[in-house]
DNA sequence: ATTATCTATAGATCTATAGATAATGC
DNA sequence: ATTATCTATAGATCTATAGATAATGC
């Protein structure tokens, strides 16, 4: 083993198999090549892991939780709608600091497997159910005091989650443009976390 | 031939390849699933494209021409700075609209393959540029006269872009969402054309 | 003894081409 | 004659497993 420590093959091959799918997805990468960048040999990453497609469940599932959860748990402990909104759109976008190739790795396993997407819409129904219909209760009490335009959840998450993760999936197509100097696309993400909450509520709180 | 008219065999592979690379991707798609759809065998593929790389850069080409001219050449036509955004907005989210699976095609192959990013970045470059520069002078001639605040190209396009595009991308995904009906979802997307216009031009028009 | 690692290989693709056969255009 | 279509196959993966060998824990 090249540098690892003895006692854990499988935490190694674990990293290597989560790097590689965060860059290629679950379909371009193979247990070749997650072998390789161990240093030990492709039958190794069957011993532990048995199948490739139980490998790539542990690596997903976890990201998976880690994206969908951000938003929600976050601004429990702000008391107006306000502060509450802006804490959650702020730590969502966090998440996405820290996990850039994250977005990419869950709508490219998503769209083309349908099987995981039906996996995935099980496992969290009952659930996201419960946040969901939470967010919705919050926001009708803001419209009926006025203090916010009339939205559904459902139209605010989407807004919400466009604008923060957009970005981050297309951050290797923007350099294509000219323009787009590393620099200015970095100054661009570090102010994008205060602009998409200030775009947001600008936007509700103008009541037609 | 099964149901093609026998002028163009060519052109029912080249259809049917469409679909498919729409649907699943470059690296997911066989030309041997692409000869079973068109009712052929897999050799008469190789026959008319050589390659399975020649095949999908005629797809790609074409669509990826399509997606990124939409935005710019539309609102000649209008006079005001206001009137031809809204326009610019307006029809490229027609055309996602028109083409709902293209999004994931153009990002899934651009980021899955950097040969491709590479090739995409030459050939638009100086062609880009131009369109990129005349949008930053109608804005920045706009910020002068103190109608709008001071944006900048790059944050404007990523703005819109995001909005339009992303609900596009994450459409089967939202189907998870409980609260999530088809027909609330189809309802969103009707609506969203003028909302994210709306969006837009209410972020910008609000001067700080 | 049990667990970890390796070598070797079966079986399933998939792309691309060679070479045979059928269809078409003069 | 030329073009279109087919059958067959070489060569390159890739996943998963069987079975040999090395390392480790009592």
């Amino acid at each position: 083993m090249a540098g690892t420590k003895p006692t854990d093959a499988g935490k190694a091959i674990l990293k290597a198999a989560e790097e590689l799918f965060l860059e290629k997805g679950f379909a371009l990468s193979s247990t070749t090549e997650i072998a390789r960048r161990v240093g030990c040999n492709q039958a190794l990453v069957h011993y532990y892991f048995r199948t490739k497609e139980n490998l790539f469940q542990e690596v997903f599932n976890a990201k998976a939780t880690l994206f969908l959860s951000a938003f929600l748990q976050a601004g429990e402990s702000e008391d107006s709608f306000e502060g509450r909104l802006r804490k959650r759109i702020e730590t969502h976008y966090d998440m996405l600091v820290q996990n850039p190739k994250l977005p990419f790795l869950i709508l490219n396993e998503l769209l083309t497997n349908p099987a995981r997407l039906e996996a995935m819409k099980n496992k969290l129904g009952r659930e996201a159910a419960g946040m969901f219909k939470g967010l919705q209760d919050e926001i009708d009490a803001e419209i009926t005091r006025g203090n916010i335009r009339a939205v559904s959840a459902m139209e605010l998450l989407l807004m919400i989650v466009s604008l923060n993760v957009f970005p981050f999936i297309a951050a290797p197509i923007l350099g294509v443009l000219p323009g787009a100097t590393k620099a200015e696309f970095d100054r661009l993400i570090m102010e994008k976390r205060k602009l998409n909450a200030d775009l947001v509520l600008n936007y509700l709180k103008t009541v037609p």
